[in-house]
DNA sequence: GTGAAAGCGCTAACAT
DNA sequence: ATGTTAGCGCTTTCAC
């Protein structure tokens, strides 16, 4: 690590002072006025104007200054989206699905993360709000009060992500992870069943898996059955840790003859840890775990679980940002996707 | 997917217009200019003004106008990230590393995604230079002539990082990749592996994939040997990718005692499928790959790795472009990190 | 097809 | 400790 004796500086005519649209008006012998409707490709300009202010803003490298331009407008291209994490593979998906369809339409997506905290999701949204954005896209449907009381005054369309066990601000987007612990829970039980035990995350804020888990308990419940035992993480490799809480949980409940994982990677990292210790899988123990992630297919073995539909989820917020969706920017959508079953080979066929 | 009647707006007083110091102002009774300083916590204020102030603005919801006010102080608390993508375990890594950072600094990062193009690297920094930020961190030494102008003019530190094989624009952090491939080449061949295959990306604009593999093939010319195969692929699960690409690379050839990949994933997918085929890992055939993901830790097996110092690099990043390092806020920085060689389990002990 | 004036909502700089 | 004035760099609106 050193320092060079001064900042490199450009070597043409360095401009120090933030050029603006006067400095291309001057060099182009045109009006600021005319100037910024070339740039901004708006009204009659003719082409030999056009060429000229072109030409000057290029050689200056001018770069327009959209503080200025939305003060004065009122209007922003930047579009708001808060998500817990990047750090599991789900977020990063749901984020590609949004650029791929706003990329189309001038509007820009920027990114804030909340860490799983209400606290930071309240800064992170009062921040972005503090932009004027063009609207939000925000995961999940559980909010301080305060979050959804900005939320609700922003005045831009916004769109809950994720979850649709709830009642929106606007809009929402996402699937019934209450049903998606249902469902799963009713095929397992069809497939004979019956000694099951959970792995999963520490929730105290991630709600979606508090929710599959309560759907899946409630289904097992309605079959008059109650889970043989549970194991929750916080932390670390979560495939290493799938392994050592399968590990523990085998050990603790020999008897068991399924796992639930809250998440795939543990799952993968559960049935790595079977495959290696001779267990048979789906005979003597079946497995599944959640989010149907492209990592999956390249286990030994495939996992079975449910599709979050996260690109979809994406692209769908997006759409009703953007005012693609018939009907153009009214606000209210509910859109509930289907997340599907995918068996794979880790649940006993009937 | 369904529409309620309306919008549901607020429950009480539905503020259109958005709310200006003004409103705060005519509510509390103080002038703007007050109410200004008390929301920034700047100058002297009785407290008896500042609680009228607060409540003010809490009772009205009232989100202060960055806009307005980055035009006027001419500041602006935003720092410009750019990266190739978010869809593999580096990147966000690095962004974690510049919150972490950036979150008690007052300044906070917007992400940008190029999708290794730098096309839309070119049209993402022009974006977020119109935002005025006060800094940039960008991915990569690499750029359009065009997007080096605009760095070079900015005016703002600009931190480019990963990379250090190359001449900055002013700062940057990162890890020499020619040099960490040239140091796993010589573990090789000090373990004894003579006839290496290399597995990869397809990297038209994955600099630091080609650089990797150009030090790994310098490293083993100076020991007179060449690459006895080579496979690339694009797309796709990376964990799949690496199963296929290993069973075709050692059906094609058989002789091969040596497998580099150009990341973990595939190599851990390679891993995966020698252990499935028996195969004497690493005493007939050897593998490494490159990163040091997390994930290796859940594996069956140690993936022989080096670690590409994600999170520091974001921290260091940060840190320059916060003006915390030693200095202030100087430009030129260089700061180059040592990737630690990960021998694992799976190059043959000498 | 082009230009001049007014003002977006704040804050710097100067009063008081 | 609080208020007043003058812009920040654009775009809107209206005039030509």
């Amino acid at each position: 690590m050193s320092k060079p004796p001064a900042r490199p500086g450009p070597k043409s005519a360095p401009p120090r002072r933030p050029l603006t649209l006067r400095d291309v008006s001057e060099l182009s012998g045109v009006s600021e006025m005319t100037v910024s409707r070339v740039l901004r490709n708006r009204g009659d300009v003719s082409d030999a104007t056009r060429e000229k202010v072109l030409g000057a803003a290029r050689d200056l490298g001018y770069v327009p200054n959209k503080i200025a331009g939305a003060l004065a407008s009122q209007r922003v291209n930047l579009v708001g989206v808060i998500v817990p994490s990047l750090s599991n593979m789900v977020f990063p998906e749901v984020l590609q699905g949004i650029s791929e369809v706003l990329e189309d339409t001038g509007l820009q997506p920027v990114f804030g993360v909340t860490h799983y905290s209400s606290d930071r999701e309240e800064s992170v949204l009062y921040e972005m709000l503090s932009w004027r954005p063009s609207g939000i896209v925000i995961a999940g449907l559980e909010h301080s009060e305060s979050s959804r009381a900005m939320l609700e005054s922003a005045g831009v369309p916004v769109v809950e992500i994720m979850d649709t066990d709830g009642t929106p601000v606007d809009s929402m987007v996402g699937i019934s992870h209450r049903r998606a612990g249902r469902q799963m829970a009713q095929a397992i039980l069809a497939a004979g069943y019956r000694r099951i035990g959970f792995l999963g995350t520490k929730m105290p804020d991630d709600h979606r898996a508090r929710k599959r888990m309560e759907g899946f308990e409630e289904a097992l419940a309605d079959a008059g059955i109650t889970l043989a035992d549970r194991e929750f993480y916080a932390g670390g490799s979560a495939l290493l840790k799938g392994r050592e809480m399968t590990a523990a949980m085998l050990r603790r409940s020999p008897d068991l003859d399924f796992l639930y994982y809250s998440n795939d990677m543990i799952g993968a990292g559960g049935l790595l840890w079977c495959l290696e210790n001779g267990i048979d899988v789906p005979g003597r123990v079946g497995l599944a775990g959640f989010n149907g992630v492209e990592l999956l297919d390249g286990l030994p073995r495939r996992l079975a679980t449910m599709d979050s539909c996260r690109k979809d989820i994406g692209r769908k917020a997006a759409e009703i940002i953007a005012g693609l969706l018939p009907g153009g920017v009214v606000g209210g959508h509910v859109v509930e996707l289907e997340p599907v079953l995918q068996p794979g080979d880790t649940i006993r066929r009937v």
